[in-house]
DNA sequence: TTGAAATATTGATAATTGTAAATATATAAA
DNA sequence: TTTATATATTTACAATTATCAATATTTCAA
């Protein structure tokens, strides 16, 4: 499959880009990212398991914990270039808003 | 549903994603797109109904043609975005090759 | 008004998907 | 060595998906 096409699919799933969005923060373990996208453990497993073969993110195990890191700069290109597109429209009144 | 996770559902598919690469280089009408996806008339009419659901594309009739455009700057954004990465291993040489 | 062309819709089907509970595996701590 | 913690895998299932053939609809031309 091409790589556009890989990136696509990784992304199209709510709780793949939910994780994906929390990595753009910096790499997290599983015991993190479980929580933040509010699915059971096994399903956040499989997702990033997914994720991984998809060439999206990378892993390392340190002890007991596995930690998760974007590991495809164009993934980050693209959500970066969309919240821009966000950015562009903030200002001083809404600068703290959720997005 | 969120519209980033619109985007990605729109491009996640292969014939979906040939429509939309098509669908940059201009305005086509379905009979153009039909050969160029090489999926069945219905294939392509009900993907093109869905790219127009989630507000990737938008139709016009005239005649008995129907056209399809990309209504989406940030699609574009995003395809322009991956492209600009390609072209910068580019150089005079490679310039004119199929990408 | 009849027929042809372009597109959309329907119906059927096979394949893939996302999910969670239960279980297995790996590692560290007691 | 036993226990607890973190993560992965298995199993089962419901839902969604992509596809095409067949049919319906729309529009133009004869």
């Amino acid at each position: 499959m091409r790589e556009l096409l890989k990136i696509f699919k990784a992304l199209c799933d709510e709780t793949r880009l939910r994780i994906v969005e929390f990595l753009l923060t910096g790499e997290k373990c599983v015991c993190e990212i479980v929580p933040f996208t509010k699915r059971s453990q096994s399903t956040v497993s499989i997702q990033l398991a997914k994720l991984e073969s998809l060439g999206i993110v990378e892993s390392r195990r340190q002890g007991r914990k596995v930690y998760y890191k974007l590991a495809n700069e164009k993934v980050r290109k693209i959500l970066k270039t969309l919240n821009k597109g966000i950015n562009k429209r903030r200002n001083k009144d809404t600068d703290n808003q959720k997005i």
